[in-house]
DNA sequence: TGCGAATAGGTGTCACAACACGTATATTCC
DNA sequence: GGAATATACGTGTTGTGACACCTATTCGCA
């Protein structure tokens, strides 16, 4: 079914080339599973990209991460990381302290409740991720990261 | 090359699951891919989604489209087209007027300006789609759209 | 040692998106 | 035919992202 999308945005003409087809299935496809995943973490009271720097924080360990590397880490780009991680502050999710070292660095952690949220977190997020993607074969899976994975190399 | 995501990302741990392993790529490269774009539209005075909108309305011909049926076919969910169209109204790339038959209607058409800036801009952004997705086969492509296809029928 | 460049972080301002609510017109059902 | 509902659109407010610019600290090198 290769006009699935043409018909998904009622378009009538065909696309313009295979490439610019590939890129609108691409984007498509991500803003249709970070909606869901959007609503899903709704009730919890954090967006996507919140969630986000939650999970890349836990992984930093308790060692914390400083602002850029925060930013760099993310998927998204994001110029703007200061107010994304005040605004997780301010819900108490993370705390920043001022490096001894090197002054200049402020170490971004997760406090107990940011990480008590990401892990009971874990759990609801894998269920969605089972809903969305269960129905693709494991090989479907794994071939479609390595075509994605190809695809990111050029820009 | 499994791995190529997490090493980009500077996480240590492995992905919870295949699917959300699959998911990131996703995610990751929409991003990669519209980040390019965006960067590509901005000497043209456009967002990325503006552009879908001049692009939604060319294929719509010079019948235009409501403003609901243009929320309806963009990529991306959009639940205040209202100002999306504002903008590019007073932008001077489209009209609306409401129409006589039902006057709840207000039908979205491109002006000579709109319809010239998106015929301009095909060249330039096919060029862009070449540039970032060239360098996969036609094969390649073509699996990787089927696939993404698949992955959003659940979701 | 001292001066300029680079790095890390923050802020002011604006544009844009999200949500809830309000208004006008059309349709439906009694 | 008239009230209730649905549809199409707009607006007020708040939160978030983008960009440019600023300060403080450290580093590099003469």
């Amino acid at each position: 079914m290769p006009n699935d999308l043409r018909a998904e945005l009622q378009q009538r003409k065909a696309f313009a080339s295979q490439q610019q087809e590939t890129y609108l299935n691409v984007a498509r496809t991500a803003a249709v599973l970070s909606d869901a995943l959007e609503q899903m973490l709704k009730p919890y009271g954090v967006s996507a990209t919140q969630y986000n720097v939650l999970r890349i924080l836990r992984g930093a360990g308790p060692d914390g991460l400083c602002r850029n590397e925060v930013r760099d880490r993310l998927l998204t780009r994001m110029p703007d990381a200061t107010r994304l991680l005040d605004r997780l502050e301010a819900a108490g999710l993370v705390t920043r302290v001022r490096s001894t070292a090197d002054r200049r660095l402020v170490t971004t952690r997760l406090t107990t409740r940011g990480r008590a949220l990401v892990d009971e977190l874990d759990s609801p997020v894998a269920a969605e991720h089972e809903r969305c993607l269960g129905h693709l074969a494991p090989g479907q899976l794994r071939t479609l990261s390595e075509l994605l994975t190809l695809a990111r190399q050029a820009a």
